[in-house]
RNA sequence: CGCGGGGUGGAGCAGUUCGGUAGCUCGCCGGGCUCAUAACCCGGAGGUCGUAGGUUCAAAUCCUGCCUCCGCAA
């Protein structure tokens, strides 16, 4: 007897939600997500986690990377509603208007601010204290629709972006649940995102490069930030060098300087501050403790840059 | 056929070019020193060198196929 709705979402994270709504007893008419696409080395083509997840409830997917040229299966979803969580494409408005409800999007961060496609990941490199989850009513901007409801948390210490996600994925997923029934209903409120916006570019390779320049801190936030994808580099000895993990030290070290210490692997930044690897992954190696990288080391022949 | 690196005792590596009975730094077990220790000393266990086949008197090392992990690029 309950309207159905249609859910729209690609990553893991969103297939997570996906299930859990099912779980709860939605009742989903339509799942969209994007088209199948190449995926690692060998460039095999594969569709996502979310189009897995319906494969598996038995709910009819549309793969698509482009909805407008989709609106007669929306239309005849009988739905009025529809959840989109990391979609990863922008609605039209003659999209958008063809459910009378509307879209609403829970997105991983208390908008205005990140508004963008790496929410959780920007948070965490600009060392913010504190972030959440929105659900807002999709229009036709970049993350500016009107706000249903918001729920803050805390970052914890040493949270990176791959357990932060995860913990925002259960927030947003309770907010959801809690905020589905007054949707349906008809009976909830808008409120206009209020504070200064900022923007959450997607992550390059580029941006996840630590620079020794920048100093020990900032390299930190870089290890949490883009763990797990794409994981905080340098160059080590010229080729690619993953930190998975590390944290600040008190010790200080010169800049590229290496020392063994207790817990970890010291490298010294140019703000004179040492980083404690703890974490790290060489060019076409397994991911290892950073003593033990560090022994598999050559004395002459270790150089950070 | 996108480019490239790796698979050697529990861990990380060396040895492979110039085939000849496996090494280093740790870990582990036992013993010693010490007020004590993650320090130090002595001793010990643990490896069909990814896998299948080939060449050879002899293969971790040379040749061929396969499996598998990973970096870059997309």
């Amino acid at each position: 007897m309950t309207m159905p709705i249609i859910f729209a979402g690609t990553p893991e994270t969103a297939a997570s939600v996906l299930r859990s709504l099912v779980t709860a007893g939605e009742e989903i008419s339509l799942v969209i997500t994007r088209e199948d696409a190449p995926f690692g080395r060998k460039r095999e083509l594969r569709q996502s986690p979310v189009a897995d997840a319906a494969d598996e409830l038995g709910l009819t997917v549309l793969k698509t990377n482009q909805p407008a040229r989709n609106e007669k299966e929306i239309r005849e979803s009988g739905a009025e509603l529809a959840i989109v969580v990391a979609y990863g494409a922008i609605l039209k408005q003659s999209t958008i208007d063809l459910l009378r409800t509307g879209w609403f999007n829970l997105h991983y961060s208390l908008l205005p601010r990140f508004r963008g496609a790496s929410p959780v990941q920007s948070a965490l490199l600009a060392g913010d204290r504190e972030t959440g989850v929105t659900i807002f009513k999709i229009d036709s901007g970049m993350d500016t629709g009107e706000v249903l409801a918001q729920l803050p948390t805390l970052i914890e210490p040493d949270e990176n972006s791959g357990r932060l996600l995860d913990r925002l994925t259960q927030l947003g997923t309770s907010l959801l649940l809690q905020e589905l029934p007054r949707l349906r209903a008809g009976m909830f409120a808008l409120k206009p995102q209020v504070g200064d916006p900022t923007k959450a570019d997607k992550i390059t390779r580029d941006a996840a490069r630590i620079l020794l320049s920048e100093g020990a801190s900032i390299a930190c936030r870089k290890t949490l930030a883009f763990n797990p994808e794409p994981g905080a580099w340098l160059l080590f000895n010229g080729t690619p060098f993953r930190i998975l993990s590390a944290r600040l030290a008190k010790t200080s070290l010169p800049s590229g300087e290496l020392s063994p210490e207790n817990g970890g692997v010291l490298l010294g930044f140019g703000d004179g501050q040492g980083l404690l690897l703890t974490e790290v992954q060489p060019a076409g190696k397994a991911v290892m403790n950073a003593k033990d990288w560090f022994r598999g080391t050559r004395e002459n022949a270790r150089t950070m840059e």
